[in-house]
DNA sequence: GAAGGATTGTAATTGTGAGCACAAACCCTT
DNA sequence: AAGGGTTTGTGCTCACAATTACAATCCTTC
């Protein structure tokens, strides 16, 4: 079975508001309280869920913790998975810096850059390595997700690297479309994309004119 | 005519492209090229494009100049924005320092941060302003987009003020679901959703097999 | 200036995802 | 124990986006 690829863009959200009703002792949520919470309509939180089970029971609704569980299982967050920064600018450090990641099971464990001064300096806890060595650190180091925080111009490299020491999964913040083989699973991060496209829509409709919002 | 919100999406792509090949000295570039350049077939490209006119000239391609020129007036890429970040926490001076927003026409002319301590600093050429008195200096001084990074607890509390300062634009790196009344356009920056999604492929598929991978 | 090769623009088709609506199932109350 | 009020899970329909395929058009070359 082959399951949409926007199905499982979803399940994190779901996820996250989980999370937030558990932390409230919520103990049972129906899809339409989760739909509204959400801005999704509740049909479709019943049929992404029936990919994957019955989860819910009739009239009553779905058990937070025990969905909650179930997603996180689904998902694969019910592990730790180590992850690689690699270019500690302005950028890579605010990445190192971020506490939203551990809580979520996603750990920095190494950080890498090619500046020379940079070289050795020690980050948030951990010492930044030297970029040339990438490929023998991951190897004896191995981590799941590579992160992606250098300049354009050599981004397409280093995600090239990074699949040839066997990761699997990238989130890229390069402004670069770039391509990986099959099997290897890119995430972008695109600010200027976003505003590039908000900008046609503050552009062609007047103040005062309703419009569709998206996210 | 109402044009999909996808290929709205993808036109700031097609720019971005267009520039590098502006940059390297090209004239004409097919959506053949162009497609394999940015990993979309051709006729995606040709038909997305015939939304707004015809560009392009049979036998021969597009002329780069021109059609960047085009698109960039489409998006309204052909003006100067002014942003306001909200929130200069490590994230928001991480955004404060990104040099990739000003080359593409996005200004981010004011700062704001609710902790006494920052208020009245100095970063990247500009005062951090008192965020309560965020609808003070909009009115004041409007600008086009509001960059939310502040808190996911306070964070639907600062859109809502920016809406009813007039904001009609938001990039939200807050990890919420946020809402925003119609005719305001919201757009989400969210790397752990991302490294979430990513999860499921990671746990799902074994090392050997092959995979469709995505962006 | 005619012929050949290339590429656009678009009509028609295919594929896919979202929404609707209802039967089945469950809980609670009386 | 029966009935009423909910809410799930899912078959079906609809809408829309991606792809296909081809006629129309253009440039170049001989």
């Amino acid at each position: 079975m082959d399951i949409p690829p926007v199905v499982i863009d979803r399940l994190p959200l779901y996820t996250r508001a989980l999370s937030t009703l558990a932390e409230e002792g919520r103990d049972v949520v129906s899809s339409q309280e989760l739909g509204t919470l959400l801005g999704v309509t509740p049909a479709q939180i019943r049929k992404d869920l029936s990919y994957f089970g019955r989860f819910g029971k009739q009239g009553r609704g779905y058990n937070v913790r025990k969905l909650l569980d179930e997603l996180h299982h689904i998902l694969g967050l019910d592990r730790q998975w180590r992850m690689a920064v690699i270019g500690v600018g302005k950028l890579g450090r605010a990445i190192l810096g971020y506490e939203g990641f551990t809580p979520q099971g996603f750990r920095i464990v190494e950080a890498f850059d090619a500046d020379p001064k940079r070289i050795g300096q020690l980050i948030e806890n951990l010492t930044i390595r030297d970029a040339n060595d990438l490929e023998k650190i991951l190897l004896k180091s191995p981590v799941d997700v590579g992160i992606v925080a250098v300049p354009a111009v050599i981004a397409q490299n280093v995600i090239d690297t990074l699949v040839k020491c066997g990761v699997r999964a990238i989130l890229s913040y390069a402004p670069i479309p770039a391509r990986v083989p099959q099997g290897v699973y890119l995430k972008r991060i695109e600010p200027v994309l976003a505003l590039q496209s908000m900008a046609y829509y503050l552009k062609n409709s007047p103040r005062s004119t309703a419009a569709a919002s998206r996210s």
